[in-house]
DNA sequence: CGGATTTGACCACC
DNA sequence: GGTGGTCAAATCCG
């Protein structure tokens, strides 16, 4: 964020690529020094999802004569009514284009945790809330708190579960491009390395995500939802609705699990499963699932997987 | 006092 | 016309 090492006048693009360079070099330099495995793994997530958020940056300014992610373009909020409306009709035309995923989230009892602090690391704001047909709770609308100052136009619905009080279905609609640094991630950045024991210890603390890539069609999200164990303390599993390719849409899972690696196996073609400490690369991995379509990358990339488990 | 939330109204889409 | 998503004035809160 401030570690910019342009001036303000640059873009949020260019600050974001910087940023990314500067982890970069980090890394790097934890390489080449026998620095523990942790701080190459604390490193490397974030470069990920810096170097995503810039490729969102560049991609959200350049069709139709886009300009929100340069952060210093106002919304027209004090232009003629009719220039705002036609503002107004352009963002809802584009965001039916924008990206949608939807993860359920279960909290765990006695936290006091409540809808609003389902807190993915990002700061949202409430502008909305709506009772939903059909639905036994209302449905509540969120979007990112830095939507007027660097134009975000990320945005999250919350809805709680009809069965289960304590799941709540979050759809996240676009990513965010904004500079803002997911607060969980910038604190697992900053953590001393630590031994093996304590590194194993963290990781029970925090939440602990599987990750399962599969190569198949949407329709099959729902089916696999209800595969999914529940009773866990904090159960999150996602499946970005992707509508991008005809051929197939990569879908991400995301399940807790408790001791060793519960694959949901079924008719998958490729499998890896990763863990993650910390939900900003859970998100970076959501985002990266779009990107790996939209960038054409070759589908059968490897995670190693291995030195998050042993 | 400024930012966040609430809530009724408005609008687009089906 | 019904429904879902958003706006914005009123209100709340630290």
């Amino acid at each position: 964020m401030g570690s910019s090492t342009g001036s303000e006048l640059e873009s949020p693009l260019v600050a974001e690529l910087a940023r990314a360079l500067e982890l970069a070099r980090q890394l790097e330099s934890h390489l080449s020094n026998p620095a523990p495995i942790d701080l190459c793994k604390s490193v490397a997530p974030e470069i990920l999802s810096s170097i995503q958020r810039s490729i969102l940056m560049a991609k959200s300014s350049d069709p139709d004569g886009e300009q929100q992610a340069a952060g210093d373009s106002p919304r027209s909020e004090s232009s003629s009514p009719a220039f705002k409306d036609h503002d107004r009709k352009e963002l809802i035309k584009k965001r039916k284009t924008l990206h949608k995923w939807t993860n359920q989230v279960r909290l765990t009892p006695g936290t006091g945790g409540v809808e609003g602090s389902v807190d993915d690391g990002y700061s949202w704001r409430k502008y909305g809330q709506k009772d939903i047909l059909g639905a036994k709770h209302p449905r509540a609308y969120y979007r990112c708190t830095h939507r007027h100052t660097q134009g975000c136009s990320a945005t999250k619905q919350v809805q709680r579960s009809d069965e289960d009080p304590l799941t709540f279905d979050i759809t996240y609609v676009g990513a965010h491009t904004c500079l803002q640094k997911p607060q969980r991630a910038s604190a697992s950045a900053c953590q001393v390395p630590q031994r093996r024991e304590h590194q194993k210890e963290d990781l029970l603390l925090s939440f602990r995500a599987g990750l399962k890539v599969k190569t198949e069609v949407a329709e099959l999200e729902e089916a696999q939802r209800q595969t999914c164990r529940q009773g866990n303390e904090f159960h999150v599993f996602s499946a970005p609705a992707l509508n991008l390719s005809p051929v197939a849409s990569e879908s991400i899972y995301f399940s807790s699990f408790d001791d060793g690696i519960n694959l949901q196996t079924s008719d998958s073609e490729i499998t890896e499963m990763i863990s993650r400490s910390n939900s900003a690369s859970y998100l970076s991995l959501v985002d990266m699932d779009f990107m790996l379509e939209e960038l054409d990358f070759e589908r059968d990339f490897q995670f190693d997987a291995s030195s998050f488990f042993s």
